[in-house]
DNA sequence: TTTCCTGCAAAAGCTTTGCAAGTAC
DNA sequence: GTACTTGCAAAGCTTTTGCAGGAAA
C-alpha cells in the first residue's frame, strides 16, 4: 500500500544520509508531514500543515526542501495538470498511477487495480518509436482525469 | 496525419464561426501559424513566428487568443511537464500521443504506431475505479518521455 | 449600435535566488 | 572549520486582468 508511513527521527536521518542529504529539523518535519498524508499537498498546503505544529518555516524553505527531496528521489513532483495551478508533491515514490479530479485533487489508483492494467507501451512499438524518431524512451506515464460525482 | 494544414482566410473565418468565435485578423494569423507547424510552440514562440511576418501583436493577445482557441476546441494546451516552463500549444486536436524530450520539445507519435497501442484503461477496470473512488473517469492520457540520442 | 477584441501595462500566482546568519558534518 | 541550509525579501517567469480605444456582427 505504498509508503505513506510516518517516519521517526532516526529513520529519516538515515534515509537522508543514504540519499546524500544533510539532516535538518526542517527537512525532517517537511518530509514527515509529506509522508503522513496521501493528499498530495501543494507546497503551500504543506507549509500550513507543518506550521500548524510549530510555526517558523518559510515557504521558500518548503520549496527548497521539496526540490532537495525530489532530486534525490525521496519525493515526486506532480505538475499541475491545468498548467496554471501549483505543483503537488508525493512522498510515495513507488510507481503508481494518479487520478486528477476536476477540482484539482489527486487520488491514487489502488494497487490491485493498477496491477491489472495492460503494459501501455509494448516493447516492439517502443523500439520502433525509438528508431523512427531518434529518441530514447525513458518513461511512460498513464494519467487519468476524473470528475467528482456530485 | 493530423490536421497540420494551412488554413485560408475564408476557411478560418468559417471555422471560427462554427466554434462561436469572432473572426479577427489576429486570430487568423495566430491560428494559421499554429496550424502550419508541428513544433508545438509556446505562446512566446508563436508571437515570434507571427511578428516575423508583420509585427504589432502583443504577447497578451497571443495568450488571450490561445485561451479562446483552446476553450472552443480549436487548439490544445500542453502543460509543461516540468511544471515550471511555459505551456505549449497544438492546433491538432485529434486524439494523439505526445513524446516530451529531455530538452523540452514535443513530438507526435506517428498514427500507425499509435493505432497499435493497447487500450490503456480497460472498461472493467475503469468501472471498478469509478465505483471504488466515487469519481467519473473522463479522460485517459498516455504520456511518453524521451531523451535525444546525442 | 452593441458586443466583443486588442493592446498596453500592471497585477497575480508560482517558484527561484541573493545574501547574511546559522547549523550539520 | 568548511560547506551546506535557512529565512527573508526580492526577483523571475508565465499567465491573467483592467481599461480605453477599436473592430466585428
Amino acid at each position: 500500500m505504498g509508503e505513506h508511513v510516518s517516519v521517526s527521527d532516526k529513520a529519516s536521518r538515515d534515509l537522508f544520509r543514504q540519499h546524500g542529504l544533510r539532516c535538518t529539523k526542517q527537512r525532517q518535519v517537511i518530509y514527515s508531514a509529506l509522508s503522513a498524508t496521501s493528499a498530495h499537498p501543494t507546497a503551500e498546503e504543506l507549509l500550513g500543515m507543518v506550521n500548524a505544529g510549530e510555526p517558523g518555516l518559510s515557504l521558500a524553505t518548503v520549496y527548497n526542501t521539496l526540490e532537495a527531496l525530489t532530486s534525490c528521489g525521496l519525493a515526486r513532483r506532480l505538475p499541475s495538470h491545468s498548467g496554471n495551478g501549483p505543483c503537488r508533491y508525493d512522498a510515495d515514490v513507488t510507481q503508481h498511477i494518479h487520478i486528477t479530479t476536476s477540482d484539482g485533487r489527486v487520488l491514487d489508483v489502488p494497487e490491485d487495480l493498477a496491477a491489472r492494467l495492460p503494459q501501455p507501451l509494448p516493447r516492439d512499438i517502443s523500439d520502433e518509436l525509438e528508431s523512427r524518431l531518434g529518441v530514447k524512451i525513458t518513461k511512460v506515464h498513464v494519467e487519468i482525469r476524473g470528475e467528482d460525482l456530485a
